[in-house]
DNA sequence: AAACTACTTTACGTTTACGTAAACTTCATC
DNA sequence: GATGAAGTTTACGTAAACGTAAAGTAGTTT
């Protein structure tokens, strides 16, 4: 049944999502990874390769490790399957939502001021062609 | 010709943005707000108003200070208007929407994963109520 | 066996974004 | 003129997220 049972090294996966490997081992320390040993070296799973990915997209999203690593704890604590757990889950993903919600209304703003300052560079732009022009065109004609 | 004349007190804008006035100062501190001078108070300008709003909006799209002051002080050498400094600041905003595009991709999938996890939830609930009706009509039905 | 490469732990340093306390000054109010 | 509220500077403290050696191990190549 389990269809990903491909393993991966640190630099591996410190090349692949261009993290580095000092970075890994502190996302482990926070307990954000867990992956296995084998003597003294890391063997990160597949899993460890998708919570690493959700780590660094949660980062572009401005999420703190301790608020990544929240999520990954009530999801584990989900699994195990309780109802209590299961309604918390519920809530933290309703609250989720919404902080997306609001990050794509200040994307959506953002992006708006954007094109007005794309805008407005255009125009001084112009302005600019105008009057080399004029300088030109009285060089063109001396006094 | 300039519509908004106003001018806010620290406390003022504090309460209106909900950040401390700790914050404002170091804003301050870091240059990415002007504030003019009444003997010591500071009087805030409707630019640092609006300056303010964009620093809580970088913010909340993960944006550090020092990128959020880079954008701040590009556009002022822009409003200068030479023209190296506005091609500067065409390339800066292309980079920008660049992030944000990346930012909404992020965005949309972690919709997509809420959305997965959410659905798992509430097969898991349907499951144990599955469970408890078991449960009951056992218990109406001793031995 | 020596050298190289990849990996490890330990531990101190750094930057960012503030918090918090201490000790003023201004100004309005009682 | 004492009190209180809002503001100020100065300065030390802190948590987060790594960076950067320092020194050692484990396996591989020459």
């Amino acid at each position: 049944m389990s269809s990903t049972k491909k393993t991966y090294s640190i630099s591996e996966l410190s090349r692949e999502f261009d993290v580095t490997t000092r970075s890994m081992r502190f996302y482990e320390d926070q307990g954000l990874l867990k992956p296995d040993r084998k003597g003294q070296t890391r063997i990160f799973s597949s899993k460890d390769r998708v919570r690493l990915k959700l780590i660094l997209r949660g980062k572009r999203m401005g999420f703190s490790l301790a608020e990544t690593k929240e999520l990954f704890d009530l999801w584990d604590e989900t699994l195990s399957g309780n109802e209590k757990q299961l309604y918390l889950m519920l809530e933290a993903l309703a609250r989720k939502r919404a902080q997306l919600e609001q990050q794509k209304k200040d994307i959506a703003m953002a992006e708006i001021e954007i094109d007005a300052a794309d805008a407005r560079c255009r125009e001084a732009l112009k302005e600019l062609e105008k009057k080399k022009k004029n300088a030109r065109s009285t060089e063109e004609s001396p006094s």
